[in-house]
RNA sequence: GCAGGCUUAGCUCAGCUGGUUAGAGCGCAUGCUUCACACGCAUGAGGUCACAGGUUCGAGUCCUGUAGUCUGCACCA
């Protein structure tokens, strides 16, 4: 935590100004030295500008350490750890909105008193940055192969220096309160050992293997892709039907392919067993067109009689089932495409051939020479590149996996355990179904960005040394002609281990014992099987304990018109443009108000505007109140009996905003949270308290002046606690204006509920004042009389003290020039306007602007309302069931409403009769 | 094919464990330069909560079904 720092008093204004918020400071000064002392309070700017205050308080947070988790030995740890973006990235809203997020929920523990950690960093995000990189080199015209390896990764190490801060200042621009001093990055030391450390324990847990398999192959990226990291997409392609002759020379089978080039590795045909038309073929062998080679038929469950023509054509290099069926019935394996998906030596005339061409240059062949059949339309679902978005070749070739099938038990059990709750609960669903089914991991890419596979293959015999030191022999042989696996380690790999990585595992660090596991994790559901399950596992495997009790989903950032923001589209808006044009307060809010949990929302520029105006609603308030500030403010509640009415209804009101937000932050509804903060602001706090103040303020009783003064200071001081985790930077800058104790409102208390500031009784009695002036205002508008047209006002009530109290209230508020209790209903009624609540009368004398019949039309329409009303809410007190097996509150409080029902019937009925008797 | 979301005011969305007369922002209408704020104030119009059943004293909220829409996952010769 910050050192002390002592305050002193500002000579002019009594108020403390900590000499370290330069800022505030400069604030005084700046006001001191232009308009002078006196003239200080009227020249507050009017409109809050964001842009002078946000760096500088961000510093001033920043040096004095608040990120910092405070150490305080008696509070619990709460700790999240950032998902790290890509070091090759650029900030855009789903960052902003994930960064607000979770600073908002870091703020709010921080406040709460809980050793707050939020572990920043930076992922090095293998095929994008490689990507990247060679785009670079491409305009010098080379490529990574013209550097070699070494040379290679010293320009993307050149490039990460370079570019690899712009996002953390971005973050900073965010106002992202983690602690920089623990930021970390996927290839750095520390995380490179973790990497090691788990490579190698789960390969000597026989967890990690390699072998021959079918996998997911990007020709384009030239890398091995996980199943992950493949991405359907409906394409409409073609079923083209071939004519494959029995080598006998006793007819023919027709198989129909999507694929017609993977036929070059064509090793057997599949029927199924129980198909009667194939029986008698099964064991028969067909001559494969174009290649004129003899390949067998087998019988296999996996051929489904009803598609096509129940014939599959198998090519086990190139097929996941075909491999499968391959295995079963000792097919050859004969791989046909090379890395670039250039058909190789085995393809016989069309060597040479790009995957599309080969397949044109077949398909005509195999017209001209009579075997094609038919050509049918045909949909399907094309797997591509996640990264370049190229059609994806499954490909049989030697990698490295993960056995997913021991490590996922565990993961699913903590989940079903509830050790570890998605919010919304129903990604948890999403997550199990996906753990149940999930397969083998391939976890080697064919890049040179990353973490080298710590693997060395034996020249002599052949045996993979796996290590945790760099080897220098083969373990079995001894011989020193070993070669270390060129490929890397796929990026989530690292990824996987950020919860414990960043905390210092494998060594047992402080920072480990005390913060693991973390809390909660925040991020979006396009991550939760790349990272979020991953993490989850690895978690349980390694550390025997689940990374974190709860995973909040949130949703996509999409632009006003519902499609996903990309670069392609160039429909993204970027957050630091908003920034710089609203605030990062307004951005801030702007990512939380009316968004839930898991829900996608759309960014409209019009609402970061709205919530720039709220913005400037609170720093306007807050002028108001600094205004009239006198030597001697304090923030200190005054003694209960000096308090009004108004004040009771206004500690009242807060005090169940603090129970309220505290309990929906708790929940992570952080939408419903602030939503509640900015409507006690505006218009509890704004359109009402305030009002309610002027009469006060403005008059010459010193008491009632500083009573109300302290009053609100006090619900701003507060209020302004509740809002700082949503709007950091100007709760900061107006709270350190504020007299107020301690050094900085981001370490300083939550609100708590307090039982001695629940006024039930006051707030009811304010209400039944703010319902006579709402009711008078309406009546007035109706009538289009301007407030600046006062008018006397006549107050019949059943509540006279009450309305004597709010007696100054109303006549501000009202538009009243003169307000006077009635015993009894006047008796001259002409020219009256009567504004009828369920507890007053309000009589305003209008004069011609009166007319009687229509009066009493109005009267006679607000009766038949009001009446209705009573009629539901009898019926249903009448209703037995609903007396009896409601719950007593909820029956109480139908009785209340009533017998409110019935008062402002007999209310409307005495002035009907009056106004008819004239 | 399986799973899940969404359907609430003109637009975009909130509405937590079922309990007032269903809310907000923007937009719209009328009036207002009221000594914090026109990035404002006051007042108002605007909703069969997709549809059909059901549970319940009570349903926007829970259950079943239907329709539309979106998203995952799987299959796809």
């Amino acid at each position: 935590m910050g050192t002390p720092i002592t305050a002193f008093e500002c000579p002019f204004k009594g108020i403390q100004v900590v000499p370290r918020n330069f800022f505030a400071l400069s604030f005084w000064l700046r006001v001191f030295f232009i308009e002078g002392v006196f003239t200080m309070a009227r020249e507050l700017p009017k409109v809050y500008e964001p842009q002078q205050v946000e760096n500088q308080i961000y510093k001033m947070w920043e040096e004095n350490g608040y990120f910092r988790p405070a150490g305080n030995k008696d509070a619990k740890p709460f700790t999240i750890v950032m998902p790290p973006p890509n070091v090759t990235g650029q900030l855009h809203m789903g960052h902003a909105m994930d960064a607000t997020l979770q600073d908002t929920l870091i703020r709010f523990k921080r406040m709460q008193g809980y050793n707050a950690l939020w572990v920043p960093g930076v992922d090095h995000a293998g095929i994008a940055t490689q990507i990247k990189v060679e785009e670079e080199l491409r305009k010098e015209g080379l490529t990574r192969y013209d550097l070699g390896r070494e040379k290679f990764l010293e320009r993307v190490w050149d490039w990460k220096h370079k570019y690899g801060n712009r996002i953390v200042e971005q973050q900073k621009k965010l106002g992202a309160s983690c602690d920089w001093e623990r930021a970390r990055f996927t290839m750095d030391e520390g995380c490179s050992g973790a990497v090691r450390e788990v490579f190698v324990s789960l390969y000597e847990k026989g967890l990690i293997y390699k072998g021959s398999r079918i996998i997911n192959w990007c020709p384009h990226c030239v890398t091995a892709l996980s199943d992950a990291e493949v991405e359907y997409v409906d394409k409409p392609g073609h079923l083209w039907h071939i004519r494959y002759p029995f080598a006998d020379g006793s007819g023919e089978v027709v198989v129909a392919t999507t694929r017609p080039e993977t036929m070059l590795g064509d090793t057997g045909v599949c029927v199924n067993p129980n198909d009667d038309r194939y029986k008698a073929i099964v064991g028969k062998t067909v001559i494969l067109p174009l290649v004129n080679k003899e390949i067998p038929v087998v019988a296999d469950d996996y051929a489904e009689m009803e598609f096509g023509t129940g014939c599959v054509k198998m090519t086990p290099a190139h097929d996941p089932n075909d491999f499968e069926v391959g295995l079963r019935h000792n097919l050859e394996v004969i791989r046909v495409l090379d890395d670039n998906g250039v058909v190789n030596s085995y393809g016989g005339k069309y060597e040479g051939l790009d995957r599309y061409e080969a397949r044109k240059a077949i398909v005509a062949d195999l017209e001209a020479q009579g075997y094609l059949v038919k050509i049918e339309d045909h949909a399907h679902n094309v797997g591509t590149c996640y990264r370049c978005h190229n059609d994806v070749e499954p490909i049989i070739s030697a990698q490295w996996f993960v056995k997913m099938k021991p490590l996922a038990e565990e993961a699913i059990r903590v989940v079903r355990d509830g050790e570890t709750k998605f919010v919304p609960d129903r990604f948890s669903k999403t997550y199990l179904n996906w753990m149940e089914n999930v397969r083998d991991w391939c976890i080697s890419r064919q890049l040179w960005w990353g973490h080298q596979i710590p693997a060395w293959t034996c020249e002599d015999c052949g045996h993979i040394t796996v290590s945790r030191k760099d080897a220098c022999k083969c373990e079995k042989c001894g011989s020193t002609k070993i070669e270390r696996d060129p490929d890397v380690l796929d990026t989530w790999f690292s990824s996987a281990l950020w919860p414990f990585e960043t905390l210092g595992w494998p060594e047992k660090t402080e920072d480990l014992e005390y913060f693991y596991p973390t809390d909660v994790l925040v991020t979006g559901y396009d991550i939760i099987f790349f990272w979020v399950a991953r993490m989850i596992f690895s978690g349980c495997e390694h550390l025997k304990q689940t990374p974190f009790h709860t995973v909040l989903i949130h949703g996509l950032v999409r632009d006003d018109k519902g499609r996903k923001m990309s670069k392609s589209l160039g429909n993204g808006i970027d957050p630091l443009e908003m920034i710089e044009q609203f605030g990062c307060d307004a951005l801030r809010m702007n990512m939380v108000t009316g968004n839930s949990p898991g829900n996608d929302m759309r960014f409209y520029v019009e609402r970061c505007e709205a919530m720039r105006n709220f913005a400037n609603k609170l720093w306007n308030a807050s002028r108001y109140v600094l205004m009239n500030l006198g030597e001697d403010a304090k923030n200190e509640l005054p003694a209960v009996e000096q308090l009004t009415i108004a004040d009771k209804w206004v500690l009242s009101k807060l005090n169940t905003l603090i129970a309220e937000v505290t309990e929906n932050l708790e929940k992570y509804e952080m939408g419903v949270a602030v939503a509640k903060v900015y409507d006690f602001l505006w218009d509890t706090y704004c359109d009402w308290y305030i009002e309610l103040t002027k009469a006060r303020l403005y008059s010459e009783d010193a008491i009632q002046k500083q009573t109300a003064l302290q009053v609100l200071v006090y619900v701003l001081d507060q209020t302004l606690r509740l809002l700082h985790p949503f709007m950091p930077f100007i709760t900061e800058e107006i709270w350190q204006s504020l007299p107020h104790d301690g050094d900085a409102l981001i370490v300083a208390n939550w609100p708590v509920y307090r039982e001695d500031l629940a006024f039930k009784v006051e707030e009811d009695q304010m209400e039944s004042v703010m319902n006579a002036i709402r009711s008078i205002r309406n009546r007035r508008a109706e009538m289009n009389v301007p407030p600046s047209k006062k008018a006397s006002l006549f107050v019949l009530t059943t509540k006279p003290l009450i309305f004597a109290e709010g007696e100054g209230f109303i006549q501000r508020l009202a538009y009243a020039d003169q307000v006077t209790m009635l015993e009894k209903e006047p008796e001259d009624l002409n020219g009256m306007v009567c504004c009828t609540t369920s507890d007053a009368k309000l009589y305003i004398p209008m004069g011609e602007l009166v007319d009687i019949a229509k009066e009493l039309e109005r009267i006679a329409k607000e009766l038949e309302k009001a009446r209705k009303n009573l009629a539901m809410l009898e019926g249903k007190l009448s209703n037995e069931n609903f007396t009896a097996r409601a719950p007593e509150a909820v029956v109480n409080a139908e009785r209340e409403k009533a017998a409110k029902a019935r008062d402002l019937i007999a209310q409307l009925e005495e002035s009907e009769a009056a106004l008819k008797n004239m």
